[in-house]
DNA sequence: TCATTCGTGAGACTAAAGTCACAGACGTAT
DNA sequence: ATACGTCTGTGACTTTAGTCTCACGAATGA
């Protein structure tokens, strides 16, 4: 784990060499197989966690056995630290997606890092605040949003913005998981697509989804 | 504004005197009438605020009109901290539900506070971590609750716990009120009333709800 | 190469939620 | 006391969403 590792954490990146090595003597870390559970909710919380690469999502279970992801942390993203701040159990449940590399900070570690290094803290108020307002959009799109909108929002954030129109997605997931991110049910999310497909905002090759139109998309939100 | 009203305020209970004065020299106190909107949503964020008195809901409205209330801030509690820290635009809007007295914090102001005393950052990690939890909840419900469990979640949240088996509640609302925090329409809470009554879950008396049993409504969760 | 598992499509059907319109009761203001 | 506004009930109806089941193609593993 050294400077230039940590520093590619946009939470890290700003910190001096002092506050870098408060967080190397504090920080473990974590291998994850893609399909392996990290943590459960409602256990008291071990630590939370930066992703160094591969993906884990964030989610609640329905006592059904529904899945409604909050979160896909990837490379350089930060969660479950609600209960390292707030002192009680994991809020949810966390799981590798794929193959996954993390380090880990523990509750006593993260209290010595905020009271000797007031940049941490800061740095963490910032992102507990971009989190916050994920939060109130998730909320709002739950809320007043059909599905097919919800999809239709997805894709729009999903597209990749590399100047040309972003015509193709970061990256693909499967029906079934785009539906435990927009809370809905698979086959819903296949209706969906055709919906978009016959507007004219999406079409399919064998990778998956393309976005044809995003006006044709913002037309569906 | 006084150290002891600045110590009714949970966040700043744990405070020095010094970081009590630094609150006090950034601080300025707002008066809002009944209806009032004190901010919208999208608007570059004038400050955070803490409700001394009264209570101020804070909200997303859908374009057709329909409100989903995030949280309603009473006496003692913070909101809109996140574009003071993010430096993003207002999430949301707020209105004065009663009449209210707050204290309001600028941007620049809540900068010197969390960089010269380190305690009141870490008191807002700590509220931030509750309120993220606080939506994780929200989205859960959301996600996976029919509105009949909503809205029992709802009462029991506002089960007066007076040790005597709470059969009141904290507070009464409407049923448009309550049908915007809990996400659906006037007419479907009504209804929610009608099949939590059939159940023996509650009552009505002339001021309003009437918990009978929260054995009932736990079961109808 | 073959067997197994996963992902998806499809459509019929059920369930849940929302809308609408109006009337009556209650609360508020004059 | 009266007028006006707000809240609520109601039920028919529409809309949206979810469930279920099965078949088929693709992907994966042995």
């Amino acid at each position: 784990m050294s400077f230039e590792q940590l520093k590619a954490i946009p939470y890290f990146q700003d910190l001096d060499a002092r506050a870098l090595e408060g967080i190397q003597a504090h920080a473990f870390e974590v291998r994850l197989q893609k399909g392996h559970m990290l943590f459960t909710e409602g256990e008291p919380a071990q630590a939370m966690y930066v992703v160094r690469f591969g993906k884990v999502k964030i989610f609640k279970l329905s006592p059904d056995g529904r899945e409604q992801v909050l979160r896909i942390a990837e490379a350089g993203d930060c969660f479950n630290e609600v209960p390292i701040f707030d002192g009680g159990p994991n809020p949810a449940n966390a799981q590798a997606v794929e193959s996954a590399s993390l380090w880990g900070i523990r509750r006593e570690g993260m209290r010595r890092l905020v009271e000797e290094h007031p940049a941490i803290a800061i740095g963490f108020l910032k992102a507990f605040a971009g989190k916050l307002r994920y939060f109130t959009r998730k909320v709002e799109d739950l809320s007043f949003r059909s599905v097919t909108s919800r999809v239709a929002k997805h894709l729009l954030e999903m597209a990749d913005d590399d100047g040309k129109g972003g015509l193709r997605l970061k990256r693909q997931s499967t029906q079934q998981e785009l539906a435990s991110v927009v809370g809905t049910a698979r086959e819903m999310v296949g209706r969906a697509f055709k919906a978009l497909e016959k507007e004219g905002a999406i079409t399919f090759d064998r990778h998956g989804v393309v976005i044809v139109s995003r006006a044709a998309l913002i037309r569906m939100l």
